[in-house]
RNA sequence: GAGCCUGUAGCUCAACGGCAGAGCGCCACACUGUGGCUGUGGAUGUUGUGGGUUCGAAACCCAUCAGGCUCCCCA
């Protein structure tokens, strides 16, 4: 074992897990492009003035992977990339197509504790459309993530979408006086409430200033799944989620809030409802007035994000990810001999010629040792040519996954390939 | 940043103050022109690391590193 170890946090892709990483962006790929999103990326390093404008200060001072580069100048491994598209978008505001519909999956780095879910070094999803404010652009989001969720085979029995929405809620919270600088603290405070017990709850929201009256009518509004019905944005929401097909997937949930300030209308996470993790999935939401931050006009815009760590354990522990194939090749050439040992490698390059992808053994072995290489590597085909059929031009295929073998003729011996991969 | 739990062969774990072991995997052979099954044999450890207590430590104590759970946080 090597003495020297890796970063705290970071993840080393073997194989098998590089499989699973690339399995979750073919997908976020596909309900992408399904609804026309456009793929772009921004840098991995940014400055650290750029995060210090908008996002939490939590994030900057505590979470970010910041230092120094050998100009002295403060720069940091991105966070997140919400800040990076602002600035983007911002610096070609006049020229950009609207509505802005695109999608990136890519590296991001957070100082973290690691746990189960969290890691310090991860791949996150982030899409967005800006340029429109409707909650119909709201649903199109919304169904993108259904999509996503339908398409890695998580049914609406096993995750879901909750949404809310943030001006339902400052309506409320108007309603019950509660002044506009408690928000945050309140906003932490349902945040906090399935992981606190109910007394400690209370204890909390009075210690954060509420009345009596204010705590009760909050506890109320939290439980009112029908509050929904008192929103514009919300029914008209619903209405285009219907239509969208993936109604199955999404619920209202009051008491979902978001920590990001910069939320301001429709807010939505997804969770697994049965397995072992309780993390979000992805989450997001509209946002208003990111831009005026970085000296743009204000445009309107709506997105999520979600990492590839929970995402990945989920499908791992519900068994939906298909068998993992070791090598890319099917088909695998023996080498019998010295003698024939460039004779198979000829072989080989012949069948790549035609269009198959082939593994030759790199030098003469037993051929026990060399079929039970193809097993491990779970091949389809094995192609020997021995002394007998090398004299004769002909080589032997087999079919390893029944044993059956048949000796054909050299320039037989790719369609015979492809017949036994086609069955 | 705080609390608790864990760390033994490649993997999963046992031994819980007294000779470091099992299963799986791996390698070889039976089977020198063919894999999966079976059988036989074989290799593998500074018990995470460093210190301490003890006649004796994988075990007890301290520190440290790594992982897990929770708090915090989740942009």
């Amino acid at each position: 074992m090597s003495k020297v170890k890796t970063v705290k946090g970071t993840r080393e892709f073997y194989p098998e897990q590089m499989f699973l990483r690339n399995f979750i962006f073919d997908k976020v790929r596909a309900a992408s492009q399904m609804f026309g999103y456009q793929e772009w990326d921004g840098p991995f390093i940014e400055t650290i003035d750029l995060y210090a404008a908008k996002s939490g200060e939590e994030l900057v001072k505590k979470q970010s992977f910041t230092f120094e580069d050998r100009g002295g100048e403060l720069v940091t491994l991105r966070p997140e990339l919400t800040p990076s598209l602002a600035r983007m978008i911002a610096e070609k505001q006049n020229e950009l197509t609207y509505p802005v519909r695109w999608w990136s999956f890519g590296p991001f780095w957070r100082y973290e504790q690691p746990q189960k879910g969290r890691s310090r070094e991860f791949f996150q999803w982030n899409i967005d459309m800006l340029g429109v404010n409707s909650p119909e652009a709201d649903a199109e989001l919304i169904a993108v993530g259904a999509t996503f969720l339908r398409s890695v085979g998580l049914s609406p029995e096993r995750a879901l979408i909750y949404v809310n929405n943030r001006r339902l809620m400052d309506s409320e919270f108007d309603a019950l006086g509660i002044s506009q600088e408690k928000r945050l603290d309140v906003s932490n405070l349902v945040d906090r409430r399935t992981k606190m017990e109910s007394t400690k709850w209370d204890a909390y929201g009075l210690e954060i200033g509420l009345s009596q009256t204010q705590l009760a009518g909050l506890k109320d509004i939290l439980g009112n799944f029908d509050l929904w019905k008192k929103s514009d944005e919300l029914t008209r929401l619903f209405a285009a989620l219907e239509v969208l097909g993936v109604k199955d997937y999404v619920k209202f949930d009051p008491n979902i809030m978001r920590g990001l300030l910069y939320y301001t209308g429709t807010v939505f996470e997804a969770f697994d409802t049965s397995g072992s993790l309780k993390r979000a999935i992805f989450g997001g939401g509209r946002y208003d007035n990111l831009l005026a931050d970085v000296g743009g006009q204000p445009l309107s815009g709506v997105g999520f994000a979600m990492g590839d760590v929970v995402i990945g354990i989920i499908l791992q522990e519900a068994g939906l990810l298909p068998e993992f194939e070791p090598s890319p090749a099917q088909v695998l050439v023996t080498v019998f001999n010295e003698s024939l040992w460039l004779e198979s490698y000829r072989l080989a390059a012949e069948l790549r010629i035609n269009g198959l992808n082939v593994l030759v053994f790199p030098e003469p072995a037993k051929l026990p040792k060399q079929f039970k290489f193809a097993d491990k590597m779970k091949m389809k085909v094995a192609v020997t040519v021995g002394p007998d059929e090398a004299e004769k031009g002909l080589a032997a295929v087999k079919n390893l996954s029944n044993g059956n073998q048949i000796i054909v003729k050299r320039e037989a011996v790719a369609n015979e390939i492809r017949k036994l991969l086609e069955a």
